[in-house]
DNA sequence: GTCTATATAGGGATAGAC
DNA sequence: GTCTATCCCTATATAGAC
């Protein structure tokens, strides 16, 4: 049942259903490394080199980042805020962020480069067109139940940011869409979806997609997890695309 | 074909298929007198009683907040700032205001009772399941693309404001959110939509509804307007709900 | 009612000891 | 590398003239 070629496929990379769990064992990235992965990204901007005093210092700035900022926003959160939280001083946090926007800054770039390269490894050809959509919607929700936070605050401050950035966290959901749609249309060039608008489709798509990391309160009373809510996710294109069951 | 009662039901509240102009039309509210409703709701809290003088002033505040809020948050926005794009001085601002927090507060809980109270008088009863869902789902749509900057602004501001106003903000949605998810339960219990997770349904359909306002620019190149939209939002959700066509 | 001028607090950022 | 103490600016809010 198990022959060797499927093992590896199963470990190695993508496969149709695959659940939360299965991407999280294939995936190189997890909240432990994310830090190690951070600080190797920006070590020309991060000045405290000695990875041993860095890392745990890195791992309590995000977080605390992350937790301030949800409540409030990035721009309302007083860096001696977060100090204080981090448990860090602010003549040390400098040391870690030469100003508060390179703070933000770092974050979005991260999300958007390894996030999205790391994403790319598990797409299917573009041939496999329902493999591939399917793959590209359950990436996103797992990438985005994994890292909730960093979405959030990517997906939040987003408009609050200095354009530049704004431009790339906007070429984060581009891409996703772009992917999408790329599917859609083929799926509809080659009659196994029918004919309909793909850009609005996409756009619907990927909104119930965001749904689940934007209003996770949504689902707190219900039994759903993002293995499920995948396949709700995926019901709901295919009906779209008219490819019901 | 058009008998009077159907004109008067035309004219006076919904029906099937109900197009944008159409609410519109049937809509009290309107972009230039919702400045008068908004004086009417704070009569208390703003100092200057002459309407004459008051309702361009509050017009050009609410334009002047919505526009720099848009580009940054409302928190990024100073009063300095607010003041010189709503050609006002501070001192001037102070007889509108009575802080910057009872700005924001003003407009949230006038999106929240005001607008949802006009909201529902285009429901039909609640036995008619299939177009009351319909009705909640183009009311949604149609308001918030007359009213987008209103919109926009609760729901990007409302985590960044004091608890109480947050509970206002996240009303309005659970309102909405309740009548669908009630209009999905009756389809249900009554055999004409599929057995599904209704909470989690909802929660779909209202991202996709609020997709409209909140991403704009994805349909920018499009041809889809609002009733289109609309449209494209309840075939959807007929095909999650199993009554496809 | 609207303005100008000002008070006061809190923000980001830095200097320099250790 | 990390801390404390301080600088300086900008923000909200107010006082008081007109």
């Amino acid at each position: 049942m198990n022959s060797p070629t499927d093992i590896e496929q199963n470990i190695r990379g993508w496969h149709p259903g695959m659940t939360l769990e299965e991407f999280r064992l294939v995936l190189p990235l997890n909240n432990e490394n994310v830090y190690q992965y951070f600080f190797e990204a920006n070590l020309d901007r991060i000045k405290v080199q000695n990875a041993k005093l860095a890392l745990p210092k890195i791992k309590q700035i995000l977080e605390a980042t992350f937790k301030i900022s949800q409540r409030g926003g990035f721009h309302a959160m007083s860096l001696r805020d977060l100090c204080r939280e981090a448990d860090i001083s602010m003549g040390g946090m400098y040391n870690y962020i030469s100003s508060k926007e390179e703070l933000s800054k770092m974050v979005t770039e991260f999300v958007g480069v390894t996030f999205s390269d790391i994403n790319l490894e598990f797409l299917p050809p573009r041939e496999k067109i329902s493999e591939r959509l399917e793959a590209v919607i359950r990436a996103q929700i797992y990438m985005t139940e994994l890292f909730q936070p960093w979405y959030f605050f990517v997906y939040m401050e987003a408009k609050n940011l200095p354009s530049e950035q704004i431009k790339r966290a906007m070429e984060v959901e581009n891409n996703v869409l772009h992917q999408m749609r790329v599917s859609i249309d083929d799926g509809i060039e080659t009659g196994i979806f029918r004919a309909i608008d793909s850009a609005v489709a996409a756009s619907a798509i990927l909104a119930m997609v965001q749904n689940w990391y934007l209003k996770d309160w949504h689902f707190r009373n219900s039994d759903m997890d993002a293995t499920r809510y995948a396949k709700f996710v995926l019901d709901a294109a295919h009906g779209m695309l008219g490819m019901n069951g």
